[in-house]
RNA sequence: GGGCCGGUGGUCUAGCCUGGUAGGACACUGCCCUGACGCGGCAGAGGUCGAGGGUUCAAGUCCCUCCCGGCCCA
């Protein structure tokens, strides 16, 4: 009986992928069922199609959120797999401005919209394709965006909401602020980096005669100088407290308070306090009732309260303000340090405190609510949670929400313009207050009639922190369906758990008095070959379209989950990807052997067969729990190492003559054959999730008319009574191997060897495999 | 200064919770047409498990101190 295979490729091609995916898409089968008994729910991020190309590490985060889906489903959920694309905020804008060569300032708002809206469409066009080339099982009929009206009015429906419950209000306070993006900033836009700054000495005068030295890196802020500050433990300057500092060149008259805050071992032990060098500053104008005086504009540029130093950048102003003192004889030195600066994330400039009015939601107060209810959250890794809890407490502020810039949704807010009173509209439409009429015609408060519409836009986060809410709402009528919150997970990136998971849950929690998600996945950051950050700036970024071409995507997801452990930021390199394809050849070529058989429907099986089925029981097992844990890199290193190392290696080699039936009765033939097949079925299983079109190929190949991707995982259910016998097996064959070959024998060649008592049962597939002899 | 994560052969990584011969991958060396796979098979070389101390019959694993790297915060 001659035995040719059904598979007859010698190697998987990854082109066939992309006949894989149209089929899926045909035949629709990742449609989520609303009725189903058991849903699940899938709070996709949004990408922000930033540029070109798409970052690598992305597409590995969103290969294996779409194994979530994939594991939802294989436990039998109708799962809601949205996805959706961020398209508001800054760096379009800046993108636009330079693709276009226009600024801002010099075309109408519209126009400028409009260059945004064709700049994103491009970018998103390609970070969808290469989503789909991912095989992203997720619903792309259903694509949404943050800035389609209807997402907008939901954010401004929300902010409206909670202006009516009191939880918004305006103030002008000390900010952050970048001149360079023009606008204010959150906390979480901020990041601190070490730069190289010169710590200044500088002479200050005694009313009552006499003098004290202050080392301040921002010089430039002397005229705002309204306190000097010394540690009241310093006995340099016991004698000094209460007495008044003269600020040289600006000559106002300043007290010296003591205070905790000030390092004796910094500088001299005495430090000047501005409005608003840092966060310190706002914390001691606060504290000490110190009267402000911003000296900086929202230019960059100083005012006309910095006297000579007006109309200069601030870095001018520090320059020129060092020279008169230095004419003065008032520098005693200047020191070269490393300063942590607050710089702006996205343009990288020092952050500059100022005082503007803004609009600000209410966060300070959440917090120890937030803070207990994140404790009820299933987070994978746990340890993540650690990560929230820490922004959580950390928080000093309540949250600036405007912002001014254009790309985004507006304030949808009008004003009297005689009394200033504020209006808002009712909640479900989207508004453009700048070019739109006002919602009432006459001022309740004054009777004016002239109104003006709000000019500022959100933070974008006000719009993604409710995407929990967007992906169960109704698109048309804005209604939410209840009965799909909380969602069962959020996925995301690590570096985006103080922003896009902290207000998610701030958010929904001040709408709905329930937490968003009943779990939340935190995936590693994809870091270059030599573990550091991918950036444009740094020319390291690898393009993922190539790749995918290249290897296809099974190659690539499975690299994903071979990388590294859950949570773990993982390297990138084209060669770890290339090699962990070559388990894919493996797999295929297993397939191909196995598909010259027949699979029969029951058989008696024999001890070798019990014995490879025990560790399949095994296998499996331990990745179930590893997809309980959405660990994949669980299920994909136990199912290699089964697959290779003891399936390929042993148990197809000992079964080899018997599925051969050489000297084997058709009973024992027909055992190895479902043996075979048993455990090809139920590896293609425990794969599906994380190489989906290589399992799919296959299974449709051998066992099914319908697509792998309706089954479900499979179960433990053969006896682990052989695994026992492991260790002495491969012991055994190696053993084996290792006589042959130091004698010069062949693998085919005959040799004398005697089988250890305790392998017994396995003789007959032992002798046959090896061609033993007795002596 | 604080938090989190990590430090295991040349490279990447498992094992650490629940102590008991350090496992795998890539790269390297040698051999092999072996009934699917040379993108293969078999064999091999290569490790003071960041450092020091402690607990223990026994520590990569538990405890303490320190050092280094990354990320986040102040």
């Amino acid at each position: 009986m001659a035995f040719t295979p059904k598979i007859s490729e010698k190697t998987w091609n990854p082109n066939i992928e992309l006949e894989i995916l149209e089929k899926w898409e045909k035949e629709e089968i990742y449609r989520f069922n609303r009725r189903a008994r058991k849903r699940f729910s899938i709070d996709t991020p949004p990408p922000y199609p930033s540029g070109r190309p798409w970052h690598i590490g992305a597409a590995a985060q969103y290969s294996q959120i779409d194994m979530i889906a994939r594991t939802a489903r294989m436990k039998g959920y109708s799962t809601l797999f949205p996805i959706g694309i961020d398209r508001n905020g800054l760096p379009v804008e800046i993108f636009t401005e330079k693709r276009y060569g226009v600024s801002i300032k010099d075309v109408s708002r519209e126009k400028f919209l409009e260059l945004c809206s064709t700049s994103l469409d491009e970018l998103e066009t390609e970070m969808i394709a290469i989503m789909k080339r991912l095989g992203l099982s997720c619903d792309f009929k259903n694509k949404y965006r943050t800035d389609s009206p209807d997402y907008r009015a939901m954010t401004q429906s929300t902010f409206i909401k909670l202006w009516k419950k009191g939880l918004v209000y305006q103030a002008s306070r000390p900010n952050n602020y970048c001149y360079i993006c023009g606008t204010t900033l959150a906390d979480a836009e901020v990041e601190y980096e070490l730069r190289p700054s010169e710590l200044v000495y500088i002479r200050f005068g005694l009313e009552d005669g006499g003098g004290i030295v202050i080392a301040t890196t921002r010089p430039e802020l002397l005229g705002a100088c309204r306190a000097v500050i010394v540690n009241p433990s310093d006995e340099r300057y016991t004698a000094l407290h209460g007495r008044r500092a003269i600020v040289p060149i600006y000559n106002t008259r300043v007290p010296i308070i003591p205070h905790p805050s000030a390092r004796p071992d910094f500088g001299t032990g005495a430090v000047m306090v501005c409005s608003y060098g840092d966060y310190n500053d706002v914390r001691l104008f606060r504290e000490l009732g110190l009267e402000e005086s911003i000296l900086i504009g929202e230019d960059g540029r100083m005012n006309e309260k910095a006297g000579a130093l007006k109309g200069l950048t601030i870095h001018e102003a520090r320059r020129e303000i060092k020279k008169i003192l230095e004419n003065a004889g008032l520098i005693v030195k200047v020191d070269e340090i490393m300063h942590n600066t607050p710089i702006c994330e996205r343009s990288k400039t020092p952050i500059e405190i100022l005082s503007m009015p803004e609009y600000y939601l209410k966060q300070l107060e959440f917090a120890p609510v937030l803070s207990k209810l994140s404790s009820k959250i299933r987070f994978h890794p746990k340890h993540m949670r650690q990560l929230l809890l820490d922004w959580i407490s950390s928080i000093t502020i309540d949250w600036p929400l405007s912002r001014r810039r254009y790309y985004a949704t507006e304030i949808p807010v009008w004003y009297c313009r005689r009394c200033g009173q504020p209006y808002i509209p009712n909640p479900g439409k989207y508004y453009r207050p700048w070019r739109e009429p006002p919602p009432i015609k006459k001022c309740s408060g004054c009777g004016g009639e002239d109104f003006i519409g709000d000019e500022r836009t959100f933070d974008t986060w006000m719009d993604s922190s409710i995407s929990a809410l967007y992906i169960i709402s109704n698109r048309v009528d804005g209604r939410i369906d209840w009965s799909l919150y909380p969602i069962s997970i959020r996925p995301q990136g690590k570096d985006i758990v103080r922003t896009w998971l902290y207000y998610s849950l701030l958010r929904c929690y001040q709408l709905t008095g329930k937490m968003p998600f009943r779990s939340v996945w935190i995936g590693g950051l994809g870091l270059d070959e030599h573990g550091e950050k991918m950036s444009k700036s740094k020319g390291n970024v690898i393009d993922p379209l190539p790749i995918l071409e290249k290897y296809g995507a099974d190659c690539f997801r499975f690299w994903t989950t071979q990388e590294s452990n859950l949570g773990e930021d993982f390297r990138i390199s084209e060669s770890r990807i290339a090699g962990s394809g070559k388990f894919l050849t493996k797999l295929w070529n297993i397939a191909r052997y196995i598909s010259a058989f027949p699979y029969p429907r029951r058989a008696t099986l024999t001890p070798t067969d019990k014995w490879i089925l025990s560790e399949l029981s095994i296998t499996v097992e331990k990745c179930i729990q590893g997809f309980d844990e959405l660990n994949f890199f669980i299920p994909s290193t136990t199912v290699r190492d089964f697959v290779w190392n003891i399936f390929a290696s042993h148990y197809l080699e000992m079964s080899k003559p018997r599925a051969y039936a050489e000297g084997f009765s058709a009973s024992e033939q027909r055992a190895a054959w479902y043996t075979l097949h048993t455990v090809l079925k139920t590896v293609l299983l425990l794969l599906a999730p994380i190489t989906p079109f290589i399992t799919d190929r296959i299974w449709l190949q051998l066992y099914g008319r319908k697509s792998i991707h309706l089954s479900h995982f499979p179960k433990p259910v053969w006896s682990r009574r052989y695994a026992r016998y492991t260790k002495d097996i491969t012991d055994f064959n190696s053993k084996i191997w290792n006589m042959k070959k130091s004698s010069g024998l062949s693998l085919r060649d005959e040799i004398s060897a005697a089988i250890p008592p305790s392998l017994k049962p396995f003789e007959k597939d032992l002798k046959a495999m090896h061609r033993l002899v007795d002596k």
